[in-house]
DNA sequence: GTCTATAGTATGATAGAC
DNA sequence: GTCTATCATACTATAGAC
């Protein structure tokens, strides 16, 4: 477990977590993950025994690789605005993915909300990453009680690109629509 | 069919849409929306030979009463702006409906999507209703060639607003949203 | 750790009586 | 039109050999 390299355990995480963005959570079997990875079902049920287990292993996946991303932004740039910058344009790095499959994040939560499903509260807590460290960028920036409202707008906005570039198959938009976002993010009035 | 009222076939229907929209379409079964309106299995099966047909009908009648909706708001309102904000005042509305269960346009969508659901098409025109119709009251307002990019920009900002509202459980924040989605319909500049 | 069964359950769908 | 079986399948999960 801690001693070994865990790589049949690591290839499963990472496949289901593709496969959880393709298809959703709900619609992906065991059976296509161990597939996939080129494992038996038995072998799957030894590294996890139920689907919320490996659900939970993918969330914290996510999570320590997004902490890893919000810490490499803060260190590539010194400006607040220019983090804030690198956060917008994932959208345009990710922009075929979002095209295809939306944002994970959001539709995760989306369809873990849908399930009623105890692990939405885990997944949020990705949204919540975001928000914490967006909003320190802001408070740098100068904005003081404002900071977590400006956030949760950019968080907004965001997610809705991601859900009409997902709805009407358009990169363009995805685009367009950063454009606007980094406009607003160089023009906002108050401090 | 046509002669008789159909009062099974529409309470499945109604059922069938509620449920989706809360439970998700892949996540409901036959055997639920059966038991919710009070009839056998079998009797379910001579309304709706799949489930994809079900689907199908609960598209079909949410395209007939947003098509209503939209017609609604057009004689109601004389000016195109009180249109437009009909629009972004159903996030008020239906404030407590989303922060439980998200855009019901959205997230069929996306879920649709990711079952590459080949009812996918067929869900979009729901955005696109909304989408000829919102760009109809910006071209009437007097904006030419952006009415369809202010569209997909409104659009775009309802279900980010949909959605984080859903996730993070919160109502406050879609006031919020509506406020200054009002403020922009009001001072944007360019025409 | 990995495999081959296999159990148990839920679901989509059908057959046939009334 | 509505009902009571019933089938077939897919999926979560387990047992036990290697």
């Amino acid at each position: 477990m801690n001693t070994s390299q865990n790589s049949t355990r690591d290839r499963i995480i990472e496949k289901a977590d593709e496969l959880f963005y393709q298809q959703g959570f709900d619609n992906t079997s065991f059976a296509q993950i161990a597939s996939e990875v080129g494992i038996s079902k038995g072998n799957f049920y030894y590294h996890f025994k139920t689907k919320d287990r490996i659900l939970d292993a993918v969330i914290s996946s996510r999570i320590i690789k997004t902490n890893a991303m919000l810490e490499a932004w803060r260190t590539e740039a010194s400006k607040p605005q220019e983090r804030i910058l690198s956060f917008i344009n994932i959208l345009i790095m990710n922009k075929a993915k979002i095209k295809k499959y939306g944002c994970p994040v959001g539709s995760l939560c989306s369809e873990l909300s849908k399930l009623n499903h105890e692990a939405l509260s885990h997944a949020n807590e990705l949204f919540t990453l975001f928000r914490v460290w967006l909003k320190k960028q802001f408070e740098q920036l100068g904005y003081k009680k404002q900071a977590d409202e400006l956030t949760m707008h950019l968080l907004s906005q965001s997610q809705g690109i991601a859900t009409l570039a997902n709805a009407f198959n358009n990169e363009a938009f995805i685009k367009r629509e950063v454009k606007l976002l980094t406009n607003w993010l160089d023009n906002y009035p108050q401090k």
